[in-house]
RNA sequence: GCUGUUGUAGCUCAGUUGGUAGAGCAACUGAUUCGUAAUCAGUAGGUCGGAGGUUCGACUCCUCUCAACAGCACCA
């Protein structure tokens, strides 16, 4: 006899052995036919999987999260059997769930086109009407390593090979494809109605460059076609935020061939950029940083020491000059440790807290290069904290506080954050790593914040906290940092002279809250869709003028503006009006001031935000006082 | 760096089987002085990313190269 519990509290009781399609019969046909999975005590398996003892069922049908997931991890397995049918040489190797989607990685003999991608799409509808049974079967290790190694499928073997010898190993049979999976699938082919393939890029097996590229389609999948409908359009409403598009649409900044990685900015791009370093240089002013500036360009020898010639030479950019090389910093610590060391530091003076809007240049891969988030040359908000043990968790916290007033003011809502742990090839003994990830981790605790752990990420002299932004479609980028440093104070002579006149190194905080602006502005971009808020508009408010007559009393009124501080501009061309309007509303610019006869003859102003509310007409000094107070606000 | 795709006027794009390039917007000139998202007419503008090669002839075919885009790897 087995009780089975169901979702809503109450019980059904069997006599004989049941599978979780039993049981969804057993309610009714309709959930019957729904089903796409069972989660039995918390855990998902196949419809037709057994029911062994007492437990907790729920039916998992297309409505529920993990539906889905089966549905998109079923997609993979489908593309993978037409990708067989139509290339019967390509070895399938995996294909697992991703966001909106998924994805399956061949090897195969030569790529696959655009084409391929069509016919294979049509192959996976022609199988999904095929109506072919799931099914599950568990497998003895040796016999699937023969099996996969005779059908000629070398990858999956290797990947059995790696499962760990007290697991189960599964295999899923659909017609004549047979696919090695934990797990669950849809009961049928025709379960897979609505997908498509999106792209097809190179993947190195198993992520390591060293190994074969592999040929890894994507595809995304749905329950029903409005979804997949609703979905392609976000795709296409979120490239019209991309930030390059933006950046050339609003002229704010450009890129060029001769300069790969590395951004002009345009006289709107930059007072975009002057506002918000600004904006920065005010907030460490409050929070008891010291801003300093540092060379372009050191000697070899110092990165040498600091261990980032040992670490990154292949990604930094050298110079030589009277027979000494010199390299030009790909960072500004080892510049800042050198302001540190100038002079004896007293215990007293501590936390010492260095800020630079610091230039750096690294050689990034040209392949990872991406707009202006990931570029060549870009400037950090950069900072470091050095203090003694003793401060590292006040100051860890307070930075993290920091943090988040300031993606507060840039309205950012969802910061993703991580901590890194130590990385294979790393300075620094067992005992200081121990130590400082200890501490980064009771920050964050104390901080009350969910974060992921990311071992193996840290930095080679020490853990850090990540905090990410995601850019218009979903991409992760990091930009605020915090490292933990025991290492670099001691390898680059750094003391202090401590309470019992003993010589001890300091700890460095490497920390940033933006990252680099290039890539803050980036997201910002994206995020704001070009639509700043006023503050940090590169032009606030436009007059226009309806004709000749009205010329004089809009300069009047731009030179006003202009006095009180507002970034205001006048525009006296002989155009319509509605012309004007739409030029200056797709530039987004925040408020367009009106003047014709009327206006002139109140001595009034006529006011429009870049959305088309009319806001009626107002004295200017009213208006004046409307845009200081929204500046103020930052809204 | 790797795999794939792309590169034509300032911008967005078209260009058929190889016969030395076209549109819209922008720019310029002229007319129009006009109340809340595009006034009309005209003019000018390109060694088709760059370098070689095949050909009587190359934007179209081949090789090399640069850059951008998508993904992978990398990210102090």
């Amino acid at each position: 006899m087995t009780v089975v519990r169901l979702p809503d509290g109450s019980e059904r009781v069997f006599d004989q052995s049941i599978t979780v399609l039993d049981v969804a019969t057993s309610i009714g046909s309709g959930l019957a036919r729904a089903a796409i999975a069972g989660k039995v005590n918390g855990k998902l398996v196949d419809v037709y999987s057994q029911i062994n003892g007492d437990c907790d069922l729920a039916i998992i049908t297309e409505k529920d999260t993990e539906g889905l997931e089966v549905i998109r991890h079923s997609s993979a397995h489908l593309l993978a059997h037409a990708v067989k049918e139509l290339f019967p040489d390509a070895q399938v190797t995996i294909g697992p769930v991703i966001e909106d989607g998924f994805y399956y990685d061949f090897s195969y003999k030569r790529p696959f086109t655009p084409e391929d991608l069509a016919a294979i799409e049509k192959r996976m509808l022609e199988i999904s009407k095929r109506d072919l049974k799931i099914e599950r079967k568990l497998i003895e290790r040796s016999e699937a390593i023969n099996f996969f190694k005779q059908q000629g499928e070398h990858y999956k073997a290797q990947i059995i090979e790696s499962i760990p010898g007290d697991e189960d190993l599964s295999l899923y049979l659909q017609g004549n494809f047979v696919d090695l999976c934990r797990g669950p699938h849809v009961p049928a082919t025709s379960k897979l109605k609505v997908f498509k393939l999106m792209k097809v890029a190179g993947a190195y097996w198993r992520g390591d460059s060293h190994n074969e590229m592999l040929q890894r389609i994507y595809g995304t999948a749905w329950t029903n076609p409005n979804d997949q409908k609703d979905y392609l359009h976000r795709l296409e409403e979120a490239e019209k935020r991309d930030h390059r598009k933006l950046g050339k649409q609003l002229d704010l900044f450009h890129t060029q061939d001769e300069a790969p990685g590395m951004v002009f900015w345009h006289p709107k791009g930059w007072v975009l950029w002057q506002q918000i370093e600004q904006y920065m240089r005010s907030i460490l002013n409050q929070n008891g940083y010291q801003e300093i500036r540092t060379p372009q360009i050191l000697d070899k020898s110092l990165w040498e020491r600091s261990g980032h010639w040992e670490n990154f030479r292949e990604n930094m950019f050298t110079t030589n000059s009277d027979d000494r090389s010199f390299a030009i910093k790909p960072m500004n610590c080892p510049g800042h440790v050198q302001v540190f060391n100038q002079g004896l530091r007293s215990y007293r003076d501590l936390p010492i807290r260095l800020a630079e809007f610091g230039s750096c240049h690294r050689n990034e891969a040209s392949g990872a290069l991406h707009g202006i988030m990931r570029v060549r040359s870009f400037t950090q908000d950069d900072a470091h904290i050095f203090c003694t043990e003793n401060q590292i968790q006040e100051e860890v916290v307070k930075f993290i506080a920091l943090l988040q007033t300031v993606y507060a003011d840039f309205n950012f809502k969802e910061i993703l954050i991580k901590l890194s742990t130590r990385p294979q090839k790393r300075v620094g003994s067992e005992s200081q790593w121990d130590k400082s990830e200890a501490a980064l981790e009771a920050a964050l605790k104390q901080a009350k914040l969910n974060w992921e752990l990311q071992p193996g990420e840290g930095a080679f002299y020490g853990p850090k906290i990540e905090f990410s932004l995601k850019d218009c479609i979903g991409r992760v980028w990091q930009c605020g940092t915090l490292q933990l440093d025991f290492s670099m104070p001691e390898r680059l002579d750094a003391v202090y002279v401590a309470e019992d006149n003993s010589r001890q190194v300091p700890v460095m905080l490497h920390r940033a809250i933006l990252g680099s602006l290039e890539r803050f502005i980036g997201i910002l971009i994206e995020n704001y869709a070009g639509s700043f808020p006023l503050w940090l508009s590169p032009e606030q408010v436009v007059v226009l003028n309806i004709s000749r007559g009205q010329a004089e009393y809009a300069q009047e009124v731009t030179a006003q503006l202009k006095l009180n501080g507002i970034r205001a501009s006048l525009d006296l061309r002989n155009e319509k009006i509605t012309y004007k309007i739409r030029e200056h509303s797709m530039q987004k610019l925040p408020y367009q001031i009106i003047v014709g006869d009327e206006e002139v003859q109140a001595n009034r102003i006529a006011v429009r935000d870049r959305t088309g509310n009319n806001l009626g007409q107002l004295t200017l000094q009213a208006f004046i006082d409307r845009l200081k107070e929204e500046i103020f606000l930052k809204a």
